[in-house]
RNA sequence: GCGACUGUAGCUCAGUUGGUUAGAGCGCUGGUUUGUGGUACCGGAGGCCGUGGGUUCGAUCCCCAUCAGUCGCCCCA
């Protein structure tokens, strides 16, 4: 009665076959990147209390108001499936009482969830790698992140197609005088804001400088900037972190309206995207002063990025070839173990092997064929009897008659 | 949260101005070939036309809702 085919929840999506490995080969360079500098991984929980991300991410973020996962358990505690990393990896500096001994340097990757109208580039639950830099809060910290994130970029090869944007958003006390400076400077222009600057004056003022209505980038042009509420060290900071950029030839280009979504941010932001769509952001990250201080942690500074993994298998080209080296082909029911004895030497000699147990040649063929077989071996009454093997190259469609010992060695050499 | 388009066979898609048995290509499967694939030819299976409701004598088609996909906005990785 109830027998229609189930589909999976929206904006969540199976991963399998070239997809699956082009993720995987992502985590793969990720981990090698981020290992050389010494980066160490860290796991957390996919369900933390509401309260992590409640704390750190601000009452006013689409994060917090319309995208969370958030239920009751069933000790009627409300926990949230986890929608960014950095709230999770600072608990557990705190949890794990970390912070007496810094600095620390952590990575993580995994799957996050945000209740998002699903579209390209975006899903409901989708895969982040990320890190965090926990020290005292200067300017190498900042550039040794951005190093690590372009490395990682060029070791996937896609540096050539994204570009940097950086900005500095002050600490909290300027970041607070610039923010009643420009609020006052939009309500005065009122008129002219846009209908969705309009509603993000009260909410979220900052966010109107990265709007791309052209009635606000007009406004923009005689709106404050952030630079002139700058303190001279926050001022020198950001200095800092542009000619140690140059220093490392990391090319970048500075933005005054890129501003983050999410309230933990302080000073240096950054963000890589697309060269030719600046909206799909494919890495992106800033410090952030306040995030474990609003953990009860403590006034420690931070710094990390994250980048979605799904959005960067979309710019991969090519995924890795899904082939099969050998398939062995027996005839017969009874020779199966002796086909089995023969997998595992080749297992222990590092092959990649299947057994088919069709039982018939032709089905067997044709199988080869769809799952990319490039050596086909087949196991008969006369292979039996004789101790041989038919091994076939399916590319070249030639075969010989092999003993145990010859077929080791064909195999090597291929 | 707002908006646009889409949903017919395993896949890609035709189609019906509302009318009896809903089509193609690819794939699958059987055979020509009883131990030799990728080619060719001949057969076959496979569909509550996304789901629920409404209008109608009659709905896959029209209307409403809902679910899912794709794409914009908001926002973000």
């Amino acid at each position: 009665m109830n027998n229609r085919k189930i589909s999976t929840v929206r904006g969540m999506h199976d991963t399998y076959g070239t997809s699956f490995y082009k993720q995987r080969s992502i985590i793969e360079s990720f981990i090698k990147v981020v290992s050389l500098l010494n980066f160490t991984p860290m796991n957390t929980p996919i369900i933390e209390h509401s309260e992590v991300f409640l704390r750190t991410l601000g009452d006013s973020s689409d994060v917090v108001m319309k995208e969370m996962y958030t239920f009751l358990d069933k000790s009627n505690d409300s926990v949230t499936l986890r929608p960014e990393g950095t709230a999770g990896i600072a608990r557990a500096l705190i949890s794990n009482g970390f912070t007496q001994n810094l600095p620390q340097k952590y990575f993580y990757y995994g799957p996050m969830f945000r209740y998002e109208r699903p579209q390209q580039g975006r899903l409901r639950q989708f895969n982040q790698v990320g890190l965090e830099f926990f020290g005292k809060g200067s300017y190498f910290e900042d550039c040794e992140v951005i190093r690590a994130a372009h490395h990682f970029l060029i070791e996937l090869d896609i540096k050539k197609d994204v570009k940097l944007k950086i900005n500095t958003i002050g600490k909290t006390d300027s970041r607070k005088s610039f923010i009643k400076e420009i609020k006052a400077y939009f309500y005065s222009n009122k008129k002219k804001l846009s209908s969705d600057s309009l509603k993000r004056l009260d909410r979220n003022p900052l966010r109107i400088l990265d709007s791309k209505a052209p009635e606000d980038i007009a406004l923009l042009e005689k709106a404050p900037v952030i630079y002139d509420f700058l303190k001279t060290e926050e001022v020198n900071s950001f200095k800092n972190v542009k000619s140690t950029l140059k220093e490392l030839d990391i090319s970048f280009t500075v933005d005054p309206y890129l501003v983050r979504g999410l309230d933990y941010y302080s000073d240096t932001t950054f963000e890589f995207t697309l060269t030719k769509n600046d909206r799909f952001a494919v890495l992106a990250g800033g410090r952030y002063d306040n995030l474990i201080n609003e953990l009860g942690g403590g006034k420690i500074s931070g710094v990390g990025w994250a980048a979605g993994v799904e959005r960067l298998e979309s710019l991969l080209l090519k995924g890795p070839l899904i082939n099969l080296p050998i398939l062995l082909i027996p005839t017969n029911e009874k020779y199966m173990n002796y086909v089995l004895r023969i997998s595992n030497k080749l297992y222990f000699q590092n092959v990649k092997n299947q057994i088919l147990d069709h039982f018939n040649l032709k089905k067997s063929l044709k199988y080869a064929n769809k799952v990319k077989a490039k050596i086909v071996l087949i196991i008969g009454d006369e292979e039996f009897k004789s101790s041989k093997f038919s091994l076939k190259n399916l590319e070249s469609g030639t075969q010989v008659t092999v003993n145990e010992k010859e077929l080791f060695e064909k195999i090597k050499n291929e």
